[in-house]
This record gives C-alpha cells, sequence and structure tokens, in this order.
RNA sequence: GGCCCCAUCGUCUAGCCUGGUCAGGACAGCGGGUUUUCAAUCCGUCAACACCGGUUCAAAUCCGGUUGGGGUCACCA
C-alpha cells in the first residue's frame, strides 16, 4: 500500500436479534480476508438499533461464532444503541439543512406514533459501481421520503449504518446480496451528510438446497453456525468451506488455512450467482481437517464420548474410530450404535450368522500356535491365510469375524484378533464353537 | 406485481474480460482393486455450457431477447 491510497477498513454489522448465521460468518470471513490482504482493518460493529428486538444475551454468539472461527476484529466492538447522541447530532443537522424533517403522521395503529423524521427524498437516478457484479442503477423515486428515524434519539437502520460507516472511515462495504436494494438509499443518506461513498461488493447468498435464501424459519437450527460448531465440526474446516462457496483460487487446490485464504483473496474471484450449501462436501473438508489433527487432540474427544471406558483399548481402536467419522459428533453415533461394543466385552449374536462354524475349530488350533509375543496383526494373517485359501476365504473368515465381533459389518476379524489379544481371541471362539455344537 | 441481481455436470466451481484445446477439478453417485463384510483408501466412470436470434470463418465466451431462479419492496436489520 502506497501513502497516497487511503488505509482499508472492512467491518461486520450483525444484529443481535437471532443466533449468528452461517451467511453472516461468510460476510465476516470476506470481510475480514480482504482488510488483512490489503493491510488495513477489520472492525466489528452491533446493530442494536431496534430495542424490542434486539438481545444482550444473542450478542454473545456473534462474539463466540467469531472467535470460534478465528476472525479476529481490530479493537473494541461498537454498540450502535452507545452512540444515540451522534445520530441525534446527525438529524439535528440534516433538518436544519432541510434534508430531513420531522413529518406529522396518523398513527398506524391505535396509540402509536404522531411524528417520525423522514428523508427528504431528492428523487433520482443513482448509479453506483459494485466490485463484484458492476454498475447498477436505480431510481429513488418509488422510495419516497422514507422513514430515517422514529425519534431525534431513535435512528433507524439506514441512518444509522450511513453515519457509522463514515465515522468509522469505512473503505470496504462487503456484505450479502440482499443488501443490494438497500444500497441506493443508503448512498442518497451519505450526499446528505456529506459523507464519502464507500466501495461495495455484495457477495453472492448461501443458499438452501431449494435455492432459496437460508432461513431460520424455513432451515431451522442448521443455518446458525453455533450448530457445526455443536456438531463438532471444526472451524478450520468451517472457514476453508465458507470460502469455497463464492470464492474460489483460480487452481484446483481445495485445501485452505485462514492465512493462506489472506494471501490468496480477491473480489475479483468472487462468484455472482447465489451458492447451495453442500454439506456433503462440509463433511469431506471436515475430515480432511480431522486427518491432520494431533493424536491427542482426537484421544480427548474420543476420551469424552467413552469416559468410562478402558483408556488402553480406547487407544488402540481410535484409528479405526478415525476412519468412520467425518465430524466429531459420530463419535457418538458409534457409541450409541453399539457398533464397537464387542471391543469392550464377549458379544452376543444369533448362532445362525456365524454360517460355517465347522472351520472354528481349525482356525483356533492355528491360531493357538503363535506365541503371545508376536499376536500381531502381520503373524495372525500369515497364521491363517494358507488354511483360509485353501477352504474359502469368506467361509473362514466370515465365522471368525462373527465369533470376534457378533456382527454382520465390522472391521475385519485379523485387526480384531490383534486388538484385542490372543486370550480373548481362542476364548471368544470357544464361545462360537460352543454355542453352535449346542444349536446343531 | 414493481424494481434489482443471477444463469457451465445433482452440488461447489475452472474456462468468459483478451472468441478457436475431447468444456477441467472437487464433493456426491456409480463400477472395480486392495487380505471376500462395514469403514477407510486407490483407480476408473457417469454427468453441464437454460432457450432463441444476431455478430463472426469460428460463440460456453461478445450483443439482444425469452424463459427460469433468487433478492427486495417496514415507524426490522
Amino acid at each position: 500500500m502506497t501513502d497516497n491510497q487511503k488505509k482499508v477498513v472492512t467491518r461486520m454489522a450483525p444484529s443481535p436479534t437471532g443466533y449468528f448465521h452461517i451467511g453472516s460468518a461468510r460476510t465476516a470471513l470476506f470481510s475480514y480476508l480482504f482488510a488483512r490482504k490489503h493491510g488495513g482493518s477489520f472492525l466489528l460493529r452491533i446493530e442494536d438499533t431496534d430495542k424490542e428486538r434486539s438481545k444482550r444475551e444473542l450478542e454473545t454468539s456473534i462474539y463466540d461464532a467469531m472467535s470460534w472461527l478465528g476472525l479476529s476484529y481490530d479493537g473494541e466492538a461498537l454498540r450502535q444503541s452507545e452512540r444515540t447522541a451522534i445520530y441525534t447530532s446527525y438529524l439535528e443537522k440534516m433538518i436544519a439543512e432541510g434534508t430531513a424533517y420531522v413529518s406529522k403522521e396518523t398513527p398506524v395503529e391505535p396509540g402509536g406514533r404522531t411524528e417520525v423524521i423522514r428523508f427528504k427524498n431528492p428523487n433520482r437516478q443513482v448509479t453506483f459501481h459494485d466490485e463484484i457484479r458492476g454498475d447498477i442503477t436505480f431510481d429513488t423515486t418509488e422510495l419516497k421520503d422514507f422513514v430515517i428515524a422514529k425519534s431525534l434519539e431513535e435512528p433507524l437502520y439506514h441512518l444509522a449504518v450511513v453515519i457509522d460507516d463514515h465515522e468509522m472511515a469505512v473503505t470496504h462495504v462487503i456484505r450479502g446480496e440482499d443488501h443490494i436494494s438497500n444500497t441506493p438509499r443508503q448512498i442518497l443518506l451519505q450526499e446528505a451528510i456529506g459523507a464519502m461513498r464507500p466501495i461495495y461488493a455484495h457477495l453472492p447468498l448461501i443458499l438452501a438446497p431449494d435455492k432459496s435464501k437460508m432461513s431460520k424459519r424455513k432451515h431451522g437450527e442448521t443455518v446458525s453456525i453455533g450448530y457445526y460448531k455443536e456438531q463438532g465440526y471444526l472451524p478450520e474446516a468451517m472457514i476453508n468451506f465458507l470460502a469455497l462457496i463464492g470464492w474460489n483460487p483460480g487452481t484446483d487446490r481445495e485445501i485452505f488455512s485462514l492465512d493462506e485464504l489472506v494471501e490468496g483473496f480477491s473480489l475479483e474471484r468472487v462468484q455472482k450467482s447465489g451458492a447451495v450449501f453442500n454439506v456433503e462436501k462440509l463433511n469431506w473438508l471436515n475430515r480432511e481437517y480431522i486427518k491432520k489433527l494431533p493424536r491427542e487432540r482426537v484421544s480427548a474427544e474420543i476420551e469424552k464420548v467413552f469416559p468410562d471406558a478402558d483408556k488402553a483399548t480406547l487407544e488402540k481402536i481410535e484409528p479405526l474410530i478415525l476412519d468412520r467419522i467425518a465430524t466429531f459428533a459420530d463419535i457418538r453415533g458409534i457409541k450409541e450404535s453399539g457398533e464397537f461394543d464387542f471391543f469392550f466385552g464377549q458379544p452376543g449374536y444369533e448362532t445362525s450368522l456365524l454360517k460355517t462354524p465347522e472351520f472354528l475349530p481349525e482356525t483356533r488350533q492355528l491360531l493357538e500356535k503363535l506365541e503371545p509375543k508376536t499376536w500381531n496383526l502381520e503373524p495372525i494373517k500369515e497364521a491363517l491365510w494358507e488354511f483360509a485359501t485353501e477352504k474359502g476365504r469368506g467361509k473362514v473368515l466370515w465365522p471368525l469375524r462373527v465369533a470376534l465381533t457378533g456382527k454382520e459389518k465390522s472391521p475385519d476379524p485379523f485387526t480384531v484378533a490383534a486388538l484385542i489379544g490372543k486370550e480373548e481371541t481362542l476364548k471368544r471362539i470357544d464361545h462360537a464353537i460352543e454355542i453352535a455344537q449346542h444349536t446343531s
């Protein structure tokens, strides 16, 4: 950046009227990336001018989401509800200059307001440049003299946004496409207060599978970022995923850390059309990130789900669990489905599941010859391979696997035998032989 | 409905600006291999330029229209 260029300032301006939305997260991400890329600053402003709908508790979900995602903002977050005096002075000035006026109203409902402050609309065409879409022109006549404040102390959204962006010296307004139609009236307001027009970039929307805007109403909790945190997604995966919807690096590369995104980001490579939120791809990405995690982190997550289980056993089956999950919430699924219960004790099962138990005695003999010291995956395999090949692998391996796991679907018998140990393996085979005899 | 935005495989997208390679990659799907199940993994495979017209020797790419989808129309943000 050269000295005569203004320092880049972007901002994220969420409203604490609901849980932090997935689309807000992406807007925050792109604003963050752009600011960091250009050595500028990224600010956070809480838009809580609506006293009825704004809730302090919901502000927490904003901070939580930002910090979970690792999107650090500069300085303290600003709260519009604490800036009333600033808006009032602008309002007074506008009224004095005739760009706004107090308007007598007939109350919309009984006991309603009898006067509001309206903007004196110059009624003209407004053309602005959008970094992503090019020039956009609106006729502002249809906006009429829109209301900008309920009173001198109660500014409305458009006024507050324009004043704050001006006061905070925001240079780039990066926000969702749903704000395109708000832009002309904000530009009118900027001109009225003598503010510079920021550079606009309207991001394509994140869509639900039915191609409509993702909304809490229609799509439930899956629209909030907190949901993904609870589901055990990794923030790195979420960031990566969010970046890739609506933006691409221009190469075949798919995996990016936040810092790498900063380096490669540019508004030029942002998509114009809306994009469907594809959970399958998120899952794939999350797996990629889980695979890169340090062992201790994964162990900790597994222990959280199996707090009473034997630690040594858990550690042994960790790779198997890792192979079967896309998110940490899936660990709970493994526990609840009981699919790995056989690692913690003799499984129960229908004898008929053994199918060909007649091969079990010889299997046992071969395994018994192995030294406990060499009781590992490869030796076990070797010990049985010739026999299994001769008799038919399915005929030998299937009953062995069922004897050890009691299940139709499970990891392969060699792996299981190696993990549960020689003694336990022989014990389970004996058990299978015994119940098979009783049945026949 | 008015205004605005958008349009390449099922999904995310490359290619479009600077017309000319079998329209490339990823996810999902399907098929196969890997010590015969499940998972994982590897390999392979299916699959798209919305439509019509124009410009041009040549159009996914430029222009116009049509259709379709979306957004937005508060004393919410």
